[in-house]
RNA sequence: GGUGAUGUAGCUCAGUCGGUUAGAGCAUCGGAUUCAUAAUCCGGGGGUCGGUGGUUCAAGUCCACUCAUCACCA
């Protein structure tokens, strides 16, 4: 079989944040799938690059008192630190901010403006007269005009959900200066994808059958019924200031960051072409026989399924041979959270000492190829990698290499014992190409399981066996050796087929075996006769809980800031507004979070125990007076019935009842608070109600219990 | 709101074309074992397959409705 071509890309990450756990599904996905193509003994080649472009990236180094492509080279250097780190084999790591990218955007654009793709159309935008900008829509902050609630984005509002344009916000104003901005013309460049060429096109394109079945499905919905025309054009310009390409005969006007962020692809795989003497135009021409994916998550398969495939194609470049999607990540079922400590950075992960090839099998187990949503479950996470791998795989390496050490000088046996090997683990070689099968099909965790199932079987022959017996007596020496290098052959089958997933511990695995770097075809036969292995050194150690909770703990946002009063204004602070939601979904921004808003904690409080909650003592009472109180503005003052004995409570209630009113009804109050002096008298406890807190929504109101309670009845 | 998905054991997940008594790993309980960094082996318990209704000789699987969760709506 001659081998195949691929060329394979991950999404290209921001270069505006750190990589986290979550960036790491995609990165540590597609580098498995890689890794496994280059032990097949294809032709694999891994490119990505930082996406460097666009407002937010300008912003800030401009906050940060730097250049922008200070900024860049720095993100550069941590993320390629992060990958390195959990073992992403990246062939070429480059920028967009390159040459070879400006290249092809420029190549692409004016391939595109040639065919008839490209129009110029003047539209109004938000325009920030102090910054002299126009106003991406995450820059622009106000009202929302469903709901009112406040500062909120341009675009969607995240107190109710609604979806608008930038100018239906009221009170608007910008995040980057304060200032209200104003409306002005601009032209702006747009792709034509409306234009019939692109429907027909990507109607076919879509249907040929290799897409993900949920994939197609999003897609036809976006294309809409045969007779509609769904698809708009696409505004691929941005006015000056903006860091970026400018684009050629278009003085102040600058290609938006999606544009290039794609092209980025080509950039990266062109400057590796260059340092290898490879031919760019075999992996690109549009007749060419190589193949080409593009794993991405879910939420940007309509650059990538859409815009991308019909720019290559009215470009004349090939287009993508499928677009992997995947899910986004949740932590213990649910989104990361800064605030549970949930949000955990590769960088943490790393400086905690956890092993991040633990991630990375804990990864493999889940995925499935699917566009469905990864758990990591942390106790599930702690006990996976303890049971699967250390207890089931290394152990077969530790119970076995110390008698070939011990009693046979670390030679196996002298003699060829393949077959035999295929009799007492039958499924053991033949297991190869199913595998293969699974990793092919990105169904990692299915082909996980299977190599576990192996695992199983071979401890089962430890214990049917048992070695340690055969050491004790003498004369069964040779029964011994024939069983431990059965063992040895069985471990190094298993770090094969683990090796995708676990490459620095199949190449410590290698060391100890003493063996040159397993490909696929080594499953073909075993180990020869009277082969020398290494002495054993333990290979992986297990997860301790705590290491988790230490990981857990340094992601945990202080919750300092929530103690701060609530007395203090919620004024428009432009500080915390210099750093918004970036205003385009990129790698950067594939996954949400579900607190990421400047200074926003959980809206719950933090767990207690059922202790702590049985220390507050609640009752049920009953209003046997309540009468305002002479000089005060919201306090009615209360005689509590408590079954036997009374209190006085002065209650914050006065905007929402009429002490009238309350007389004789029953409610729920806290018996054990203590007692506090008040301007008006002592307070012996406290009525519970109800209220917004964000006062959203106006209102005050007591709790009353069901029919039949009595006064000085405990509530738990 | 529209669209697409998901929901199976305490936890994480399989379950193919509708077909035997719904499976695995972990956890748990009982037993065995001691070579292995307490790892391993054998066995047990544990399920209203989110809910309701339908189609069928037969439904976790197909259909309708419904609840919950997630994503997308450029």
């Amino acid at each position: 079989m001659t081998p195949r071509k691929i060329l394979v890309t991950s999404a290209l990450p921001y270069a505006n944040g750190a990589i986290h756990l979550g960036h790491l599904v995609e990165y540590i996905q597609t580098d498995i799938w890689v890794r496994f193509q280059k032990m097949r003994g294809n032709e694999c080649w891994y490119v990505c690059a930082d996406d460097t472009h666009g407002t937010p990236i300008m912003l800030r180094a401009e906050k940060e008192g730097i250049t922008p492509e200070a900024l860049i080279a720095r993100v550069h250097q941590e993320h390629s630190r992060d990958f390195a780190g959990f073992h992403v084999a990246f062939d070429n790591y480059y920028s967009t901010h390159s040459d070879e990218t400006r290249f092809y955007s420029e190549d692409i654009y004016g391939k595109l403006k040639a065919a008839g793709l490209i129009e110029v159309r003047s539209i109004q935008q938000y325009y920030d007269p102090v910054k002299a900008m126009f106003l991406p829509d995450r820059f622009i902050k106000g009202e929302c005009p469903k709901c009112g609630a406040k500062d909120q984005y341009g675009d969607a509002c995240e107190s109710c959900g609604a979806a608008y344009a930038p100018t239906e916000l009221k009170d608007p104003y910008s995040a980057v200066s304060g200032a209200v901005p104003v409306l002005r013309e601009s032209d702006h460049y747009f792709f034509k994808l409306s234009d019939p060429r692109c429907q027909i096109f990507l109607r076919e394109w879509t249907r040929r059958g290799s897409l993900q079945t949920e994939a197609s499905n999003k897609l036809q919905e976006w294309l809409g019924a045969a007779d509609e025309n769904k698809l708009t054009d696409w505004d691929i310009s941005r006015d000056a200031p903006y860091f970026g390409f400018e684009i050629p005969g278009a003085p102040g006007k600058f290609f938006y960051v999606w544009l290039d962020a794609p092209i980025g692809y080509m950039g990266s795989f062109r400057n590796l072409c260059d340092r290898k003497g490879m031919d760019f135009d075999e992996y690109w021409k549009p007749d060419s026989t190589t193949e080409l994916y593009h794993f991405i998550g879910k939420d940007i398969l309509y650059f990538h399924a859409l815009f991308w495939p019909a720019e290559l194609k009215h470009a004349g470049y090939r287009t993508p041979t499928n677009v992997f999607a995947h899910g986004f990540l949740t932590v213990d079922g649910s989104k990361m959270s800064k605030s549970r400590g949930t949000f955990i950075t590769a960088e943490s992960y790393l400086q905690q000492g956890l092993n991040p090839e633990w991630l990375r099998y804990y990864f493999a187990a889940k995925l499935n190829g699917t566009m469905e949503d990864l758990d990591l479950n942390l106790d599930d996470f702690t006990s996976r990698v303890n049971s699967d791998l250390v207890g089931k795989y290394i152990n077969i390496a530790s119970r076995s290499a110390n008698f070939i050490a011990k009693h046979f000088e670390g030679k196996l046996l002298d003699e060829h014992v393949e077959d035999r090997f295929r009799i007492s683990l039958p499924e053991l070689m033949p297991a190869a190409d199913e595998i293969a099968g699974y990793y092919e099909a990105r169904d990692f965790g299915r082909a996980i399981r299977r190599i576990m199932a192996l695992a199983d079987h071979v401890n089962q022959y430890v214990d049917q066996h048992q070695p340690w017996k055969l050491a004790k007596h003498g004369g069964q020496e040779r029964e011994l050796h024939v069983v431990c290098t059965t063992l040895v052959n069985a471990f190094r089958l298993l770090t094969l087929y683990l090796k995708p997933v676990l490459p620095k511990l199949a190449q410590r695995a290698e060391e100890f075996l003493n063996i040159a770097p397993l490909h696929w075809n080594d499953a073909r036969h075993v180990l020869p006769p009277a082969h020398l292995i290494n002495g054993y050194e333990h290979l992986m150690q297990r997860i301790d809980p705590k290491q988790i909770a230490a990981l857990v703990a340094a992601n945990q946002e202080s919750l300092a800031p929530a103690a701060t009063p609530a007395a203090v204004p919620p004024a428009p602070t432009f500080a915390a507004a210099a750093e918004p939601h970036s205003p385009q979904r990129h790698a950067q921004h594939q996954q949400h979070t579900e607190d990421q808003t400047q200074a926003q904690v959980s809206p719950w409080e933090p767990f207690i125990s059922i202790d702590d909650f049985s220390k507050v003592d609640l009752r049920i009472a009953r209003i046997a007076d309540a009468k305002h109180v002479e000089g005060a503005d919201k306090l009615i003052q209360l005689t509590l019935e408590l079954g036997g004995e009374t209190r006085n409570v002065f209650a914050g209630i006065k905007s929402a009842y009429d002490p009238a009113t309350l007389i004789g009804r029953l409610t729920v109050m806290v018996a054990n608070l203590a007692p506090r002096k008040m301007k008006f008298g002592l307070s012996e406890g406290m009525v519970l109600a109800a209220s917004d807190t964000d006062g959203k929504s106006p209102g005050l109101f007591l709790l009353s219990p069901d029919s039949g309670a009595q006064p000085g009845m405990r509530v738990k």
